[in-house]
DNA sequence: CCAAAAGTGTTTGAACTACACCCATGC
DNA sequence: GCATGGGTGTAGTTCAAACACTTTTGG
């Protein structure tokens, strides 16, 4: 392989020309399962099977920014209260068959966003459960007849994505992106336990959100009848990081060999 | 804004073309110091400045084989025994007035590198103690008139580069990719005091190596003479992951708010 | 012998687990 | 009342920090 050198003085030519995308892996939480947007593919290739919504990067802004815009288009919502951040990059070079495209993933998650709806480029728009989805390295609990065909390498990125929000949780307050703001503890608590699809003990939970700074307590109550008490509310400190993080118990959903050494 | 859409009978003439480039990090540890391998450029842009190594993206090969590929270009080695891994992409759209280029960041590490040499686009190569570098978010502890001029937005790969290597040591067991094998417990310990900038307990060190599956003992003692008793020698359990993680200390070299949430 | 580094043991405290128990609300 | 979920208390355990102490080597 002779690639080109990259003397300082190079111009247009001397380089091969690629096409940058982003892929998004948006994730959010419905009827008590961890789900991702995938789009139905209507032409060749993968025509049928389903992909990671995503776009060209435009020549005049970055990838973070083209993944925001493609976030807003492909969930049509207005105001994005949720996070976005940067995965990693995808570049092998037989990944996209018609040309040589190097994808920026990103990752993004938020609460209750609304049913998608089927862009130009798409015959339809679902939200999917994590665990009907067959990914490499993470164990699959529903019948593997109705996992959908995967796109391009989108389950690899998929993994890593999955790996990236699960590991997230552990020293991060990024669970409070999961829900709104107000929120109980329980729901914190539900985020928790449906990503990494454990049992967490409540009153331990309660200790730990409280003193590791991941929630702060609001005035008032949650006026919406639970079938018990009412619970306190809370709203997210502003911390970024958990000190000390929040343990993964055994059994939860553990950290695949991941192809890219991300950070924590 | 107005990006390119993505249909999906796009030809080459739909999408903006891009230079994909990758840059390199590439520590050591020499003289009980974090070490980072730069070029001083040549030519303008940057003139004088000094870069992160790096080149472009072959047409055939992905970033991190081009990575591999200027790693060994740049250190002179036949076999590289270190820890290469993808740190994240850099594409704000003025980060070379030159064209559009996208450069995947990657960053890897070794014991005991030898010195560089000046490649043909560069006036000299130099290993660079990383405390007496100008970085955003991270203390300098040297002369800040004698910190070089950093290329691009290479201060910010630097930044988000070091902040990798030092949460990277606390959850896994790339430390031994600092030392060559076998290696005593004091070496590896020197790794993390000298990458966190702290002082470590030598029992509760040695105690948390053996017990979290960090290194295992060999046969025999080091032959080389320390001023003291001579040590058992270790070498790596072949084990990714430290469980329990190792405690970064108050006072150590401090997570910044990167940029890039990248994995744990 | 003395200094210096390797290695062991012990005490203390923080924090997590598990589980028992009380509180508030809907039916 | 009774079921259900919210919230508090507490005993036991695990583990890491701090530090004293012993062992081995060079001079």
């Amino acid at each position: 392989m002779s690639a080109a050198k990259a003397p300082d003085g190079y111009d247009a030519s001397d380089y091969p020309p690629f096409a940058v995308t982003v892929d998004l892996a948006i994730f959010t939480i419905r009827d008590g399962h961890l789900k991702v947007l995938l789009v139905q593919r209507a032409d060749d290739p993968y025509a049928g099977a389903w992909a990671l919504p995503g776009g060209f990067v435009g020549i005049d802004e970055d990838a973070t920014t083209a993944a925001w815009r493609e976030l807003a288009e492909e969930t049509g919502l207005e105001r994005f209260d949720g996070h976005l951040e940067q995965l990693a990059t995808y570049s092998a070079p037989e990944r996209d068959p018609r040309m040589r495209v190097v994808s920026v993933a990103h990752v993004a998650f938020a609460p209750n966003l609304p049913d998608p709806r089927a862009g130009s480029d798409a015959a339809a728009a679902h939200w999917w459960d994590v665990d009907d989805l067959f990914l490499p390295g993470l164990t699959l609990t529903g019948d593997p007849t109705d996992a959908p065909d995967l796109a391009f390498d989108h389950a690899q990125i998929l993994t890593d994505a999955v790996d990236r929000v699960a590991a997230k949780l552990e020293y991060t307050t990024l669970a409070t992106a999961f829900v709104e703001t107000p929120f109980t503890l329980s729901e914190l608590r539900h985020v928790y336990e449906t990503v990494w699809g454990v049992r967490l003990d409540p009153g331990n939970f309660r200790r730990k959100a409280e003193t590791g700074s991941l929630a702060t307590k609001d005035p008032g109550t949650d006026p919406r009848p639970t079938g018990g008490r009412r619970a306190a509310v809370y709203r997210p400190t502003g911390t970024a990081a958990l000190q000390p993080p929040m343990l993964r118990p055994d059994g939860a959903r553990a950290k695949t060999t991941a192809t890219t050494g991300g950070p924590r």
